[in-house]
DNA sequence: ATCTTTGCAAAAGTTTTGCATATCC
DNA sequence: GGATATGCAAAACTTTTGCAAAGAT
């Protein structure tokens, strides 16, 4: 994401009503270049957040405010720590599980047909689903 | 899970070459008796391990060995803690956002076709999948 | 006899909290 | 001015580790 889209994210966001300080503008902006999920730590350790000194209690505050807000979506993929991203559109995630590389994929899975019959049989309303993918990448598949 | 079905699980993974201690085996009888993901936490309070008194370090490290065994499953559901289960059968779990409740589903989900378009167009080999449903239990979709 | 597991206590790591100060509208 | 966010330090919580003793084959 470049800087026009990133400031156009923000200011939608903050059109939502979001009060957006400069602490969240840096962990929102952190996570708009960053190719996979980042954990809190990992997010501290951005270069960027260095440069502005935020501090360790505000970036989780923010995570968890905009994650209550529904602009970053959290994960747990097995493993390790929390990893956040933005929620910008539904996606999917390949888990390497030797050199712990994820990448992203976008494809349409026919879940909803699914989720009707679960709520059939089981009366829970679906809201949203997690699809991850655990193997090998391409590198670690070759060796 | 019965006690005769837990006595034979419990066997079978001895046939399999696993050391089983009492530590090991009160992991597995709390999870076998579990209706659903249980966390470190909630294994130690047990009840069975309670009367058994088994050492917090133990319960961490019969998890892991556990788990590197495929004996159980590691679940990291958005938000707590790391939840352990038996890994007996391929299932799905359905997650209530409002009261926490887990159900298990078991369902046929046809990925594969997915699975096979995923390794051609990025070269990775899918191991294994992992999907959730985040939504409203039952009795949460009325109120 | 040797190798592995356990208990204990301490350490490491991650996330949360209280409070005073700063910032925002 | 009133409400909310931030920084700092301390606390809480979860998980891991070193080491000596106990257990397993």
């Amino acid at each position: 994401m470049n800087k026009n889209e990133l400031n156009k994210l923000i200011s939608l966001l903050a059109q939502q009503g979001l009060l957006l300080t400069s602490g969240r503008k840096a962990v929102i902006s952190v996570l708009a270049q960053a190719k996979k999920p980042l954990s809190a730590a990992e997010i501290m350790e951005s270069a960027l957040i260095k440069k502005e000194k935020i501090n360790r209690a505000t970036v989780y505050r923010s995570l968890s405010f905009l994650e209550s807000k529904g602009v970053l979506e959290l994960l747990r993929l097995s493993g390790d720590e929390r990893l956040y991203h933005l929620n910008l559109e539904h996606h999917h995630h390949l888990v390497c599980t030797l050199c712990h590389k994820i990448e992203v994929i976008h494809f349409c899975n026919q879940l909803n047909t699914q989720e009707d019959e679960i709520k059939k049989s089981t009366g829970f309303t679906v809201k949203k689903h997690v699809l991850e993918f655990y193997g090998l990448c391409r590198e670690c598949s070759q060796n």
